[in-house]
RNA sequence: GGGGGGAUAGCGAAGUGGCCAAACGCAGAUGACUGUAAAUCAUUUCCCAUCGGGUUCGGCAGUUCAAAUCUGUCUCCCCCCA
């Protein structure tokens, strides 16, 4: 009874916060905790994508069991189906999808990008031509944080442009200039003060752009910082530089996001730029596709040479699916079109990064991310088949 | 016994004298996917090879400059009549 007491205390009284708890001496890596309404949250974290409330195949339990912490929602997506007022009469996105951890919304910036066919920028906002009927929305700055506050995530995302890759610098100055007013905008719309409302730098690969983006995010003064238009074609190096352009002018003691951005060797360069947040659609798309993260590099459980292989698909792996599958079994269920395929290998992906991320919160306490880096790579670079690293 | 139809690459199925190593679907073999319009997309599958070459369209024999396509014949399959 009094724990019942306290813990309801505690969450009408708990705000979002960050603290961090310690700082590699071999690397400057953080280690940190996010405060949030439903509960802390370790960082470096991996952050599985649930776009219409739901990570693919997973049910809240398998996410639980892989220790999964924060897990993102789409606002758009949302907003076209079921509808706000479907998710506020449910009591909020929480108890919509029986998610108990905390979530955090996408504010439908990315779909500025990935829907660019079907979209039209003014400084008000965004014009879509829905994607399920053809007929028009209009999304602005003030439209996403109104719909984010209906949902009721522990964190909510800014509406910005995700600028494409490349993008001429003139385009890309417009750009961030409107990005940052529409922050503006946002911040003075945002309601709910239990939700924390990260601002999102932009500026492409151009370093005075990301600049002028970070430290105006910085004067509107945001709980946390997200870095945007990453993952959008360019190479990993030219990413690497874009983190380097935006942390530099971001504080330290607030948490960094790194949006869309789920390979392991970029989540390990991201660490080691001071990222602590990391969210990617790819361990789910990829695992629906046949493809899986191992510890020795990347394997496609279509192919032939599995056929008789009746091993887990990672010999160190303590996923569910690893404990209980072969790749033979897996790769049946995979031609014959077997659903629960799906969820096995989705399992084994998400539990990849989720595990990579704890190894890594390890390695920053024990102050040894600079090995850690150094072995895992060592490793990978033996056996991984695809240049980029996945 | 009589009449009709058919045999094309792993399977199904187009093609009915040159533009055919042969459409398309399935199946097979690979690859890609990074704030999810994604159970999607791309490549590839007769043989050898880098260009290129070599064997194919039930078998055999013909006609023709040229045949998967025309003729004869054989084999097998299906349907109808008795």
């Amino acid at each position: 009874m009094a724990k019942n007491m306290l813990l309801f205390l505690s969450v009408i009284t708990m705000t979002f916060s960050f603290e961090i708890k310690h700082i590699c001496k071999q690397t400057g890596a953080r280690y940190g905790v996010l405060h949030t309404e439903h509960g802390d949250v370790e960082t470096p974290i991996f952050m599985p994508v649930g776009t219409l409330a739901s990570v693919k195949y997973l049910s809240p339990e398998d996410l639980y069991a892989m220790g999964s912490g924060i897990v993102l929602a789409n606002t758009y997506h949302l907003w076209l189906r079921p509808g706000p007022d479907v998710i506020k009469q449910a009591g909020g996105l929480h108890r919509f999808m029986n998610y108990k951890r905390p979530l955090l919304t996408d504010s439908g910036g990315f779909q500025v990008f990935s829907l660019a066919e079907r979209r039209k920028i003014t400084e008000e906002g965004v014009t879509f031509k829905n994607h399920l009927d053809g007929s028009k929305l209009f999304m602005s700055p003030e439209k996403s944080i109104e719909l984010q506050n209906a949902f009721g995530a522990d964190i909510i995302m800014s509406f910005d442009e995700c600028p494409p890759y490349p993008c001429s610098y003139e385009y890309m100055k417009e750009s961030v200039e409107r990005t940052t007013r529409w922050a503006e905008r946002g911040k003075k719309a945002h309601q709910n003060p239990k939700q924390a409302l990260f601002g999102i730098v932009q500026g492409g690969a151009y370093e005075d752009l990301r600049k002028l983006s970070a430290e105006a995010l910085v004067k509107i003064d945001f709980p946390g910082y997200a870095i945007g238009g990453t993952s959008v074609g360019e190479t990993k190096e030219t990413m690497y530089k874009m983190i380097e352009y935006s942390t530099k002018y971001l504080p330290e003691d607030k948490p960094r996001y790194l949006m869309g951005v789920g390979s392991y060797d970029a989540i390990i360069e991201g660490v080691l730029r001071g990222i602590d947040m990391f969210d990617c659609v790819l361990p789910t798309r990829i695992a629906r596709h046949g493809a899986l993260m191992t510890s020795t590099g990347r394997i496609n459980i279509r192919d032939k040479k599995y056929e008789f292989d009746f091993s887990p698909l990672d010999a160190e792996c303590n996923c569910y699916t690893c404990q209980n599958y072969s790749r033979a079994y897996l790769r049946h269920l995979y031609k014959c079109e077997e659903g629960f395929v799906k969820r096995l290998l989705s399992i084994h992906n998400i539990n990849f990064l989720l595990n990579l991320t704890k190894e890594i919160r390890q390695a920053i306490c024990e102050d040894r991310f600079g090995d850690f880096k150094e072995a895992f790579f060592h490793k990978y670079g033996l056996n991984v088949t695809n240049p980029r690293g996945f």
